[in-house]
DNA sequence: GCCGTTCTGGAACGTGTGTTCAAAATAATT
DNA sequence: AATTATTTTGAACACACGTTCCAGAACGGC
């Protein structure tokens, strides 16, 4: 039996990877609750309803963006990461990027820390997504700092676990004052200053 | 010709304070969006009309509990910079305070923070807020490290301002963790590490 | 040229929002 | 008891929101 599974009719006009990173500027600007239907149809470029047959509803694509921005930033950071020089050149090359990033057009922060001050406390996805992010970047940054201590790049007596974490605490805060009150000069002095927990 | 100023016909029958600190609460937990109007007559005590009548609308009651907000951190904030003791003890008090505030309850964070990321961007009179916190807090941090450089408990190379920039930046990042994914432990930990920026 | 799909746009639905008006109930002072 | 201001409550307003339905146009593959 011959079963026509798939024929193109009239194929999709816009491209989904391109209309997704446009979701995730929108977003990480407008925030989730602020960014109103019209405002995203418009910003896509994409008509009200293709976008519901695509996506579904606004909750999903906001997910799917989300999604999308931890996958781009998990990936850059391990990039880098993975990069050689000494782990300080590594570690000001992750901040450097980060604060880039943040500040980057009129300095609206970071999509997943934005969004877990907006929506963390009352959406268990975005809170679970919170979590697995914070362990996935710790984590990155705790293998490449056990990585500096086996090549001696970092004293044995140094927790890297801790380390890591708090690096992150330190990528949260630079997102929230790039968005708020703060020019990227002074955030990568801040980072220089951070890196003296590793003497 | 005698008149008669002030007749007490019914005295207002809540405190307006204690209104304002739970209005604090609130939008600490909720946002300020999030937040409906039935919500906050409800979580107040007080009716609809009356919230209206003492308070004006719902931005400015927002506004009268931010600034209220901030009049109570920034207080608590010099206390313990003024109260005797070494600069790092100073510093371990100031961060374990906050870190205690930020977890307090089920973890809501800062309110100021928690607004800087809902607002700042499309509210002027927030981000004039959160740029005037800013200055504020940085300052008190400033002059107590200049402080300790004269009293022989900081090094005189260290900039005074940098590093207060930097703590704050800190203190920020502890308060979006401590709404998202991190206990007080974990923070405590990070603050203790971030001291070694003095050294 | 037909068919099936996607795009476009208008209309409408239902819901929730902040806010206001007005009248009734309440409590303290004179 | 009368007065005066505050509280309470219900009703209504105007608006914006996310979402759905629907009809017509545009388009590619057969």
């Amino acid at each position: 039996m011959i079963v026509q599974i798939y024929v193109v009719a009239r194929p999709k006009e816009f491209d989904q990877d391109a209309v997704l990173n446009r979701a995730v500027e929108l977003f990480r600007q407008r925030g989730f609750r602020s960014a109103s239907f019209g405002e995203i149809t418009e910003a896509l470029g994409v008509g009200r309803q293709s976008l519901y047959d695509t996506f579904g509803d606004k909750d999903a694509l906001f997910h799917a963006a989300l999604k999308r921005y931890r996958e781009r930033g998990i990936a850059d950071m391990r990039h880098i990461l993975e990069a050689p020089g000494t782990l300080r050149e590594t570690l000001i090359r992750v901040f450097d990027a980060a604060i880039r990033a943040h500040c980057e057009g009129e300095g609206y922060g970071c999509l997943m820390a934005n969004s877990m001050v907006e929506m963390c406390k009352e959406d268990a996805a975005i809170r679970a997504a919170a979590v697995e992010h914070a362990r996935e970047v710790e984590g990155m940054l705790a293998a490449r700092l056990g990585r500096a201590q086996l090549e001696g790049d970092l004293a044995p007596d140094k927790d890297p676990v801790a380390l890591a974490r708090y690096f992150h605490h330190m990528l949260v805060g630079f997102s929230v004052a790039a968005r708020a009150f703060e020019n990227s000069d002074v955030l990568r002095t801040s980072a220089r200053l951070s890196l003296r927990t590793l003497d």
